[in-house]
DNA sequence: AGTGATAATTAGATATCCCAAACATAGTTT
DNA sequence: AAACTATGTTTGGGATATCTAATTATCACT
């Protein structure tokens, strides 16, 4: 009992999470997960997936019998579906807002996923609803942001760029008072 | 030869990038870097520090003889900056940008700094750039994040949020135009 | 110079994660 | 059903990074 406590209690390494991860991908993707299919997602060998899957197994995080199919338990498929979560917002901060390309998104997404906390990401999340919604700065700004990157920040262009930005701002503005009914 | 060539093709490991990290501020902060203070610094025990420096000292990133000072190689000091570099960079967009407390963000970034490449940090530089000087949204506009993170985006307020942003937009620009002297 | 405290190293063990080679099972084809 | 092919597992071993306990070196002080 002492034992199992202990195991419960140990965290999670981030290989096992990434496997959790692959599992829990695959498991919507196909009908079945092989070992051969973990196996090729995270780039090793068929010996290194069964051993793990040991692991897994001793941790209460999938169900297996060798050979046999395997799934997830309800506490697997938690921390799968969180790692997912790190993931798939990671990778949508790196592409939509830093607007890197997909696959090194992906990548990074990848890796920054067990250095992040879920607090952290709730951060990340809100500061890019943050940026789309409200005050309705919108998806446009970030134009101007790869235009920054792109010509730096020449001082004319720049105010050019504020000029036309403000302008816009107050057409916003004026609309939404519109819609509103409001002075 | 052939040897030597493979050692110095092989990536460092994370771990590896953590020692030549605290041993490059170290360097900055004492007048000699001990294997204590490596030890207290990342948190492990003073025989794992020996046995890292032998591995440092083999890949040509640390002159080390054993009970003797150590420093870093030319190569060990461009590591151990650019890890610095990423480590700044990553806990000053978690505390600037995304407000999260300097613990917190200083372990996370501690983690984060393995996970992105050159050229991802290149573009948070870019970003947080961006966000303070071009289009003038400045720091100013951060406070409305905080803002909505707290309230959430409530209509009345946002639109009352949008007006304030928008007023000292103008107020920003006339001031511009007046300093740069165009009409 | 001798001694005691502090610092550093060696030795030996453990845990994690990975692999290749050999073996075993399941599934498919003839 | 026998044989062949896919897939999965076991065995045994290597690399990395960590620890404790024991040993050795260095430093500072009297």
């Amino acid at each position: 009992m002492q034992n199992k406590d202990d195991i419960s209690k140990k965290p999670l390494t981030p290989t096992m999470e990434d496997y959790l991860e692959a599992i829990f991908n695959l498991g919507k993707e196909k009908r079945v997960v092989r070992v051969k299919d973990i196996a090729k997602r995270l780039g090793v060998k068929m010996p290194t997936v069964t051993s793990m899957l040991n692991t897994l197994s001793k941790r209460e995080l999938i169900d297996y019998e060798k050979y046999e199919y395997l799934e997830l338990t309800e506490k697997g498929v938690d921390v799968g579906k969180e790692i997912h979560r790190r993931h798939h917002t990671l990778r949508s901060f790196l592409t939509n807002i830093l607007n890197i390309d997909f696959k090194k998104a992906d990548e990074e997404a990848c890796k920054m996923e067990h250095a992040v906390s879920a607090s952290t990401l709730d951060r990340f999340i809100e500061f890019m609803e943050f940026i789309q919604f409200c005050p309705r700065v919108g998806l446009d700004w970030l134009k101007y942001f790869d235009e920054y990157r792109l010509h730096g920040q020449e001082p004319d262009k720049c105010l050019a760029r504020m000029k036309e930005f403000a302008d816009g701002f107050k057409v916003r503005i004026k609309t939404m008072d519109e819609v509103e009914g409001k002075k």
